[in-house]
DNA sequence: ATGAATTTGTGAAGAAGGTAACAGATTGCG
DNA sequence: CGCAATCTGTTACCTTCTTCACAAATTCAT
């Protein structure tokens, strides 16, 4: 394993790198620097050039990076020709519509099934992608060698679930229930908590009313910025 | 400003705190110590201790922490009893399910209009709360006191919605477009890139799989995890 | 060809966050 | 009551991430 040295959050920019270094190919930009790369994705230079030392010498000094170098380097690091098939698991409003949302055009991700127990949604589909009872779960997850599972499903039963589909050999979740999952150290979990970004958002709005003279609070916003 | 000096991630934990301490509170637990705590949102109980010190020494010695002092302390901390009145600009699959998600009951935020520019949509309702034309944004803003939005927008037409509802005078904005928006200082932005976190926990799969015997990956789990 | 302008990669410093470990306070058992 | 068990708050340290600042390489204009 050659690259385990690379930092978490520069793992969480990659794709973000990616998806722009894919704009700017598809206008034929030839060329870019970590400044112009800066101001499109709003990331420090010395960042944005020190994640990608993690992965090498990228660029050229007085000239920038080479977009077509770069984003063929990223797209291979990243393995975006390989297609990753994933499922979700609780097909409510959240689910339908993240079904819908289309992860696979622009990334390689395709969602194979929706599963559910509600018997009137078994059998249906959702934008072509059929819902299935949660019976068939392992035998699907085994047929297309899935590994990551969109988690949807109601609070109260997303321990149950979770236990289930662990079973079954996933190894990632997607998490968008508030349940704090417990799963083998093998299991990834990474959590999306709607409530709790939108809560989080506004605490830093109600304790830090922004003023327009006071430069001390426009610092701190800066500081609190994600 | 008293309590500028709370780290941004803990603030981040506090609304979890807080739901965890309602449920304890819905069961009748008097009491709770951060070794419970530990175990049930799986963060480190030092780390626990050490987000509640930030806000005042709430505990006791020998004893943990009291369930209803602790469970209000964080009410009036985080404001929960004021209702925050929020707007969802972007009616489509993503924002229809959100419009559903109802995140008042739990959690004293209330979205009181959902705009889009589709006629199709403009008059309808979504579980009760109305679709609006974006024309009408400024007024209702106002009208409500809205200082957040919820942005579900095709990210084509991101950076100019976000002109103009930052024009209008909102001061939060909790993005799930991919773009990364061009705004004031004064405005805050939290992103939720719903292909990143996908692509990111495929990443991670990825590149270390997982092998039963080997501690070293392991550990490497354990360091990325979320 | 020359020199000014650009731009990378990185060393060093700093900021932010996490956690081990323990003194001190309190509880609660016998 | 007395003593072992419990549990907090915090000090000290460690790890992770960010950013400044600059030498070195390259480009570009003239």
């Amino acid at each position: 394993m050659e690259d385990q040295k690379i930092p978490q959050v520069t793992a969480k920019r990659l794709p973000l790198y990616y998806r722009y270094l894919e704009k700017l190919h598809a206008i034929g930009k030839k060329r870019v620097s970590s400044a112009q790369l800066s101001e499109a994705l709003q990331i420090d230079p010395a960042t944005i050039r020190r994640d990608f030392s993690y992965l090498g010498e990228l660029g050229k000094k007085g000239y920038g990076y080479n977009v077509n170098y770069l984003l063929q380097f990223l797209r291979d690091f990243l393995r975006q020709d390989e297609v990753t098939n994933v499922v979700l698991v609780g097909v409510g409003n959240l689910g339908t519509a993240l079904l819908r949302y289309n992860f696979y055009r622009s990334h390689n991700t395709k969602i194979v099934a929706g599963f559910d127990n509600d018997p009137a949604k078994i059998g249906t589909e959702v934008d072509g992608i059929p819902v299935l009872s949660m019976d068939r779960f392992k035998e699907v997850a085994e047929l297309h060698n899935v590994e990551v599972v969109i988690l949807t499903v109601p609070a109260s039963v997303a321990q149950a679930t979770a236990d289930q589909i662990v079973e079954a050999g996933i190894r990632g979740i997607l998490n968008f229930t508030p349940a704090r999952l417990n799963v083998p150290p093998n299991v990834r979990i990474h959590h999306i908590d709607l409530t709790t970004e939108l809560q989080t958002l506004i605490y830093f709005l109600k304790k830090f009313p922004v003023d327009e003279e006071s430069e001390t609070a426009r610092e701190m916003d800066e500081a609190h910025k994600n």
